[in-house]
DNA sequence: GGGCGCATGTAATGAGTTACATGATTGA
DNA sequence: TCAATCATGTAACTCATTACATGCGCCC
């Protein structure tokens, strides 16, 4: 539920760090694990810190903007470990969008149908190139496990697809 | 991305039905396929209404509260094909709320990591044979294509997972 | 008489995104 | 001098959920 803050918390426990840091390595390194815009990590950096679990101290290096540097607090410590113990333990119930058309194949012609999954599929292999093909060992083994994570489940897409666009395919004769 | 009016609008093309009934049917047969509560449903409606891709019309039968009885227009036939065709088409990526946690198992004793995924494996297996137990061949070739695609990711989930937590397990002498 | 089923919603809330705003410095 | 990088946000909006509200009829 809660997997922004966790994330945010988290990085703040590995070390302090201002908004703007945070977003370039969220928007760089975690683009496939978690998909959070800035206003919202700026935000919710706010709220953490009205919340008491964590504190700011403001600094300003040269001529650069200043910067709000963002610490944990001891309560904010704690509420991370219970956040990731929630995490780890919790399985999510997934449903795919993608699922809703196939209740409706009917309505087009059975060509255009495979047509269009062809097109799914195609997709779902560019995403599974594009992992494989990511760097490794360079963010940590979470962020490795999570890559591996997102591999086995597009081998498993790719190959329901391709079963799926199989039996709508007309058997040759 | 709008596959809560996709479903409406489909259900609407197969016949034409009263909101109470579409809510119905989705809570009863659909729940593994998506999550749509009963007001977003009832405000979905009125919404396609108010764009003319649906009509209303209100009957009653014998004492019971007078129903809205919504029909598809033939504009609303129209965009369903078109969100139809999108939603086939299309490959959602997917990134996993629980991979967030997975960055940070070093904050917690290793062996408490490997109990808490072992609660969500066991979550997931769960699921699993929950979906395993479910029916057939009751409501159409696409719900029964969903269950099929939840039942192979979830067994990839299932791989995948056990094979993080034999990993993190010291290992035998 | 009490609860469930039928049938409709409203209102409040929350979460997150998009688009916009600002302003200084650095590099080509 | 023009664009990109650094650094912060605000405001408006959309989408969906939760909790609540209403009222009749049917069955036990």
């Amino acid at each position: 539920m809660d997997e922004r803050e966790l994330l945010l918390l988290g990085m703040l426990m590995v070390q302090s760090q201002h908004g703007y840091q945070i977003n370039e390595f969220i928007e760089r390194n975690l683009g496939h694990i978690i998909d959070m815009k800035k206003p919202t990590a700026y935000a919710l950096l706010e709220r953490l810190c009205q919340a008491g679990y964590v504190k700011v101290r403001t600094e300003r290096e040269g001529k650069r903007p200043p910067r709000k540097v963002y610490h944990i607090t001891s309560a904010g410590s704690i509420v991370f470990l219970d956040l990731l113990r929630e995490n780890l333990a919790q399985a999510e119930h997934m449903t795919f969008a993608g699922d809703v058309g196939l209740m409706f194949l009917d309505h087009l012609p059975r060509e255009e149908v495979i047509a269009l999954l062809r097109q799914r599929l195609s997709a779902v292999e560019e995403q599974l190139t594009a992992h494989e093909h990511a760097p490794r060992h360079e963010h940590g083994l979470g962020v490795d496990l999570a890559l591996e994570h997102a591999l086995l489940l597009e081998r498993a897409e790719q190959q329901w697809l391709a079963s799926v666009i199989q039996r709508l395919e007309p058997l040759p004769e």
